[in-house]
DNA sequence: ACCCCTATGTATAAATG
DNA sequence: TCATTTATACATAGGGG
């Protein structure tokens, strides 16, 4: 669409890529508004770039929550989790790709392999899965339980606190205060009376 | 983009707003595709009709999941489908139950379509789980964060406190003492120095 | 990278079958 | 409701700053 019809395939200069994706991008946004406005729809649209960055729209707020929340969620813990899970998917995908060569040729006896072989990565996958999740889990109900004690801890001196203070206004300065004021005038009546009599 | 310009802003008309959906949408998806393919990213499109039927492209399997969740968690908040889907799960345990008392009188057809029933009841129960655990874990995050700024907040009374009674000794009570306790002594050296000129 | 421009391809509103 | 047509608005490729 503009001074040329182009093919739908990957664009392979670099910056006229960038420039393509960041024009595209806002227009399917755009679109997308639209549609969720005209039509009166959800709408949800998610980009990752290919440098992970992340563009997103969402008519609601609730879908763009649960975007967030998985993407945010995601990228903290797929850093350090991925890495044994893609060993094992990487076995997977020579295997597939050594199989797929050639689809046509395989056996039954060599599907039903297949199918094992991929049913077993399926299972490692959502057991590592589910691994992470609960540990993840775990972990903050820790981290809850802590911040709870410390939240304990630090009222208790907030109290503690108070309560000296208190102590301090009820038996200290204020009695002091009245009793000095007290001996003040006292004294100097007394000087003055001293002063009268003699 | 057609005979006329038209405004963004809900179509009243009710089949015409059919007709745009139908349309837009799919041109939305049509763009969301040719992106992914020309700059080569992961794109996923999310669409709920004002009826509650879901469209959705993604170029990803792990977008994918992304929509399945989200999915799951929609439904987890709509009565309508969370109704349909115990309905389904309750269907399946009736199914099952029938079937497994002759097990050995089932045609392949027949199993084929349980296995469906039975993989489709997995995915199910699969994608309300993994909503779960996501909302525990969103749960959680938002808890911690609350946690910490009531532990902020705590601390800065404490510090706040801390500086008041610091203040007070300097310029406060401890000033007043010494300048009541000077004028006490002063008063009664006057008037013990009186006492003695006279 | 970003904006502006313009020629051109696409998407689509409305009409029609 | 859906397909086809057509006129028009919109999106965007390529180019220049």
């Amino acid at each position: 669409m503009g001074r040329r019809k182009v093919a739908i395939k990957r664009i392979e200069d670099k910056s006229s890529r960038q420039v393509t994706f960041s024009k595209r991008r806002n227009g399917l946004i755009k679109k997308a508004k639209e549609l969720s406005v005209l039509c009166d729809v959800d709408v949800a649209v998610v980009v990752f770039s290919s440098s992970g960055k992340l563009y997103d729209f969402s008519s609601t707020n609730s879908l763009t929550g649960v975007l967030q929340r998985y993407n945010s969620h995601v990228e903290t813990e797929e850093k350090q989790s991925n890495y044994a899970r893609y060993m094992t998917i990487g076995e997977l995908v020579q295997t597939l790709e050594s199989d797929i060569e050639e689809p046509d040729q395989l056996s039954v006896t060599d599907l039903v392999h297949l199918e094992q072989q991929i049913g077993s990565a399926l299972l490692e996958t959502r057991s590592r899965k589910n691994c992470l999740l609960m540990e993840s889990i775990a972990h903050l109900h820790e981290k809850e339980k802590m911040l709870e004690e410390e939240k304990r801890h630090l009222e208790e001196q907030i109290s503690g606190i108070k309560k000296d203070s208190e102590e301090v206004n009820e038996m200290g300065v204020g009695v002091d205060f009245t009793s000095l004021a007290t001996s003040v005038v006292g004294t100097q009546q007394q000087a003055a009376a001293t002063l009268n009599l003699l």
